[in-house]
RNA sequence: GCCGGUGUGGCGAAAUGGCAGACGCACAGGACUUAAAAUCCUGGGACCGUAAAAAGUCGUGUGGGUUCGAGUCCCGCCACCGGCACCA
């Protein structure tokens, strides 16, 4: 990177205003009734004094950043990315008169500050407040207008004390299917034979209070099977390197999703969020919310849902049975299984259960024994990786015995195999090898027969694998055809028939399992539980109350995960064990526990008697308030949006964070914690940067920017202007420092456009002499330099071009082109076109030898929210010409755009002979189409093209085009 | 395999169905300068022409279609990126 000349002193200029807007508190949000000082911009802006109201204040708008993980690597280049578009629109909607709440804040529970501590033995704590304070300073130099005061940290206890509340609120509660939300546990009515005995009168009856003690297990375990937080014994994804267990989520191919290490299935008892209780809500809800298609989809398939029947088979021909019929009085196994195809029953030539399916030992016939004991063994030996490799052969073993088809009576074999999940559905599946891919690849390799149910609309189509939906065939049995029925119709009348039979029911299927939300590791939030002994030494688990939390993590001097897989903090005795015998929940919460909630806690972030304050969360969750006619929201509702206004950060969370925040979401509206059901109205994802060679930055490849390092040679106003001009924020797009410098002229522009170049030469050689010239990484300037620094900036003169003199109507055209466009792209999100209209703009403006000031005062508000510093630096110097009391330029309203400067006298249209451009004319804006026609007619360039031919039709688009279509 | 997205100059990219390539990078030429940097001005899709022009032809991944007119709309295909993936 050659050091060329700087553009314009940014190096004094960013700090300085940095500064000013700290010390002003410029960016500060106010809370319904709280005062805002009198001499805050806002108040001004507003005409604000007292405590304000929620109908005083202004329409809320919550610009939110998906808050960063402070990694030891400090900012990369695409942090920004999403900070400066957020920061962008959050200065833009000030200047349009909304309140702004945007707020940051940090993630910093998780593994690799603990990896850390495992290494060298410092604290985690130490670790995060390290690495918080470089994305701190880092963050800041950027120039980022967020309230400060209500940064939130996950790992302060007075934030994770509300995690563990939140926590404790799921605990105790359950989902009622019949209110269809959750509710406390307290509403939870116990069925019939859990009801509580009248004790015993007679306290030495053993056996009425052992019933009862019974009784009392027996509703512990009820409760625990409706409570949304509940611990379970289940095969768990366990992964031997990090020493913890892992969500579905955090398991990608069959490795860790953080470091890529192996993970085995592994029973062990684990705390569960039943998640799966909101798995429809959280699918409808899906269709209230401004979201991408395609971040939508991603949680969609992820819930995965399916509309199906469930349909039991009975088992026949094992050793217990006759091989034809099942017989009165014989006990009969029932197989049931899932099936989103009812319409292909008859079809279904064999079954299929999961190798760990309950009743493969018990239908297993003697002959088949040694082999099914064998597949079985082989199966479980296999990573999930190995059971889902691609394009793998289909393996399976036949047990021996064979099931009937309910709808013919048809004898048919049940197999084991494991291309049946044990986990989906009921384990088991009939098998319809015509009519679907994976059935047909098994019934080609076993010879199993293939039998057509369904014909394709289209004859030529091969119906051997057809999957799609067509007309049933040779589906007609003894009480029940549908043989001719379209598939949408077959269905219903198979299950409508299979219901009434009794041998099956319609059923609704979820890929979505219960989240797994233990974690055998020290950096998190410990668990509010204890676990307690019975009198016959049973385990039972019981909640803290609110008053003890938070429950903070014990110090410890080894972080090891230890071999058993027992979490670290057994290793704190003292704090592990209580007073009163019982011990402490071992585990800890995962990192999304944090994020689940954090965009809450910025409402109201140094609230102690509460999570958030009813007032401020339904302010700033906008259910109410005044509304801003401009502001997005739903269709068809008024009032101002609810959720937060937009949210942007990366595809990564499309759905680990996105889907748990929208759970704990709901459970607190349904509890009655939060306003709306949704958290977030509008999403956004950036895109990401790639490095200058166009692949993915990364360490191994040299081609990671340095945020800091272009900070320094360009400044943030050209950092953050150059993110934006990229391209479209969605896209993927490659970084270019020779693009930095683009934009970085354009800003140097600017600064020309404005000041007296013979007195930056002085100042230039001012600050050579004095050889004070400050590196913008050292920024922490004394109060000295600072002063000496702002006589330095002084000695810089306004452009003697700038005049308080009225603009021409051109020169208002050139302006008024310009606030349309910024504004129509702010409002679309369109950062890269709204800076090449600005430097439309400048490039116009240097032309002009008078520059009227309240044309380049208009321009400034528009700058203001790309490069804000630039912009408040030259604001100032503006007011100096004209000095009246001036708003902040923080704070100043945004330029409306007139469209009467934009009209013309004279139009040129282009003319067209069949479609092509042969001539331009120039016409007065007001002719009517006979005259543009004449003209068009006349055009001189187009003569040889209509020589000799006859005009056909004349195409006339007003004020656009003429197009002579000749034969 | 399924779902979503994207294909436009040397590069990043613009274009409510109406002058394709705005704006910027890189490049080339000029001005200023002893010189360089910086700055300012000019040029630029390809082809064919020409001393230089002009005119002309082609041109938005690809093949069709709709239309007076298609980068944009419709149908089929190809490539790349992202997600899901034996979910019955």
């Amino acid at each position: 990177m050659s050091s060329s000349r700087r553009q314009y002193p940014f190096h004094l200029i960013e700090p300085k205003w940095q500064e000013f807007w700290d010390k002003q508190q410029t960016f500060r949000a106010f809370n319904p009734g709280e005062t805002v000082p009198e001499n805050h911009p806002f108040a001004r802006r507003h005409q604000l004094s007292g405590p304000a109201s929620v109908t005083q204040l202004p329409p809320k708008f919550y610009i939110l950043d998906m808050f960063p993980y402070p990694s030891g690597a400090g900012l990369h280049v695409g942090h920004p990315e999403g900070y400066t578009a957020t920061d962008i629109l959050a200065r833009y909607k000030r200047a349009q008169g909304f309140h702004v709440l945007h707020p940051m804040g940090w993630d910093a529970f998780g593994l690799p500050a603990e990896q850390y501590a495992i290494k060298t033995g410092q604290h985690p704590r130490q670790t995060t407040e390290a690495n918080i304070a470089t994305f701190k300073r880092q963050i800041k130099s950027l120039g980022f207008s967020y309230d400060w005061s209500r940064e939130v940290d996950t790992t302060d206890p007075e934030y994770f004390k509300w995690t563990q509340w939140i926590f404790l609120k799921l605990y105790n509660s359950w989902f009622n299917p019949e209110t269809n939300k959750a509710e406390p546990v307290s509403t939870l009515e116990y069925p019939k034979e859990l009801e509580l005995l009248t004790p015993p009168s007679d306290s030495n009856d053993r056996e009425a209070s052992e019933k009862a003690k019974q009784i009392l297990i027996k509703r512990f375990a009820y409760l625990d099977s409706k409570r949304l937080a509940y611990v379970t014994e289940a095969p768990v994804w366990w992964c031997e390197e990090l020493g913890t267990v892992l969500a579905n989520e955090e398991v990608v191919d069959g490795k860790s999703e953080v470091g890529g290490h192996p993970v085995v299935r592994k029973p062990m008892r684990q705390w569960m969020l039943r998640i799966t209780a909101y798995a429809e809500k959280l699918l409808a809800d899906l269709d209230t919310i401004d979201w991408s298609d395609s971040l939508k989809e991603m949680q969609r398939n992820w819930i995965g849902r399916s509309e199906g029947a469930e349909v039991d088979f009975a088992v026949v021909g094992s050793s217990r049975c006759d091989d034809r019929t099942p017989q009165r009085g014989v006990p009969t196994e029932k197989i049931r299984v899932f099936t989103t195809r009812p319409d292909t029953l008859f079809g279904a030539t064999y079954m299929v259960l999961s190798p760990e399916h309950k009743l493969v030992d018990r239908i297993t016939t003697s002959d088949q024994q040694t082999a099914i004991a064998k597949y079985k063994s082989e199966v479980a030996k296999k990573s999930d990786l190995e059971r889902t490799e691609l394009a793998k052969e289909k393996t399976g073993v036949f047990t021996g015995a064979f099931a009937i088809n309910p709808v013919n009576g048809e004898k048919i074999p049940i197999w084991i195999a494991d291309y049946v999940l044990a986990s989906y559905g009921t384990g088991a599946i009939m098998a319809v090898p015509a009519h679907d891919t994976r059935d047909f690849e098994f019934a080609t390799k076993f010879n199993l027969p293939i039998l057509q149910v369904v014909q394709p609309s289209d004859p030529k189509t091969d119906w051997r694998g057809f999957v799609d939906d067509g007309t049933s065939v040779n589906s007609t049995g003894p009480e029940i055809a549908i043989t001719g029925l379209p598939t949408a119709e077959a269905k219903k009348k198979i299950t409508a028939w299979l219901e009434a039979k009794g041998l099956g029911k319609q059923t609704i299927n979820f890929k979505l399992r219960d989240w797994l939300f233990s974690r055998q590791r020290y950096w998190g939030e410990p668990f509010p539980i204890v676990w307690k002994k019975d009198t016959s030494g049973n385990l039972y688990h019981e909640a803290l109350l609110e008053s003890a939390l938070p429950v903070l993590p014990p110090s410890l001097t080894d972080y090891k995960p230890t071999a058993t897989g027992e979490p670290p903090l057994a290793r704190a005795k003292d704090w592990v064990n209580l007073p009163d015998g019982s011990q402490r929940e071992l585990n800890t919460m995962p990192q999304w526990a944090g994020s689940c909630w954090y965009y809450l806690r910025y409402l109201d972030a140094k609230n102690p008697n509460a999570f958030v304050g009813k007032e401020a969360e339904q302010y700033w969750m906008g259910t109410v308030g005044r509304a801003a006619p401009s502001a997005p929201r739903p269709a068809g509702t008024a009032g101002p949006t609810p959720g937060v206004d937009l949210y942007v950060g990366g595809t990564e969370h499309a759905v680990l964070h996105l889907l748990y925040a929208r759970f704990w979401h709901k459970v607190l509206f349904d509890l009655g914690y939060v306003s709306t059901p949704e958290p977030f109205f509008k999403l956004v994802n950036q895109g990401l940067i790639l490095g200058e060679d166009g692949q993915k930055m990364s360490k191994s490849r040299g081609n990671v920017v340095n945020p800091d390092d272009i900070l320094k040679e360009f400044g943030a106003d050209a950092f953050r202007l150059y993110e934006m001009f990229m391209g479209p924020l969605e896209m993927v797009k490659p970084w270019s420092t020779q693009g930095v410098a683009g934009v970085y002229k354009f800003l140097g522009r600017v600064w020309r456009l404005f000041v007296d170049e013979k007195s930056e030469t002085e100042f230039e050689q001012a600050e050579t002499t004095a050889g004070c010239s400050v590196e913008p990484a050292a920024r922490q300037i004394g109060a000295q330099r600072r002063r000496y620094n702002e006589e330095l900036l002084d000695l810089i003169q306004l452009n003697s071009a700038i005049k308080a003199v009225a603009p021409t109507p051109a020169q208002l055209k050139t302006l008024h082109t310009c606030i349309k466009k910024v504004t129509e792209d702010l409002d679309g999100m369109r950062f890269n076109t709204a800076i090449s209209a600005m430097m439309v703009f400048v490039n116009d403006t240097m032309t002009w030898e008078t520059k009227p000031a309240a044309v380049l005062r208009e321009f400034l508000i528009l700058l203001a929210p790309f490069a804000p510093h630039l912009a408040e630096e030259l604001w100032a110097r503006l007011s100096t010409l004209n000095p009246q009391p001036s708003t902040s330029l923080s704070y100043a309203p945004w330029p409306k755009f007139d469209p009467a400067w934009l009209v013309e006298d004279t139009l040129e249209i282009p003319v067209q002979v069949n479609g092509k451009l042969r001539d331009v004319i120039k016409v007065p804006a007001n002719a009517d189409h006979a005259t543009v026609e004449i003209a068009a007619k006349a055009a001189e360039k187009a003569q040889p093209f209509l020589a000799g031919k006859t005009i056909k039709k004349v195409i006339v688009v007003p004020k656009k085009l003429v197009n002579l279509v000749v034969g």
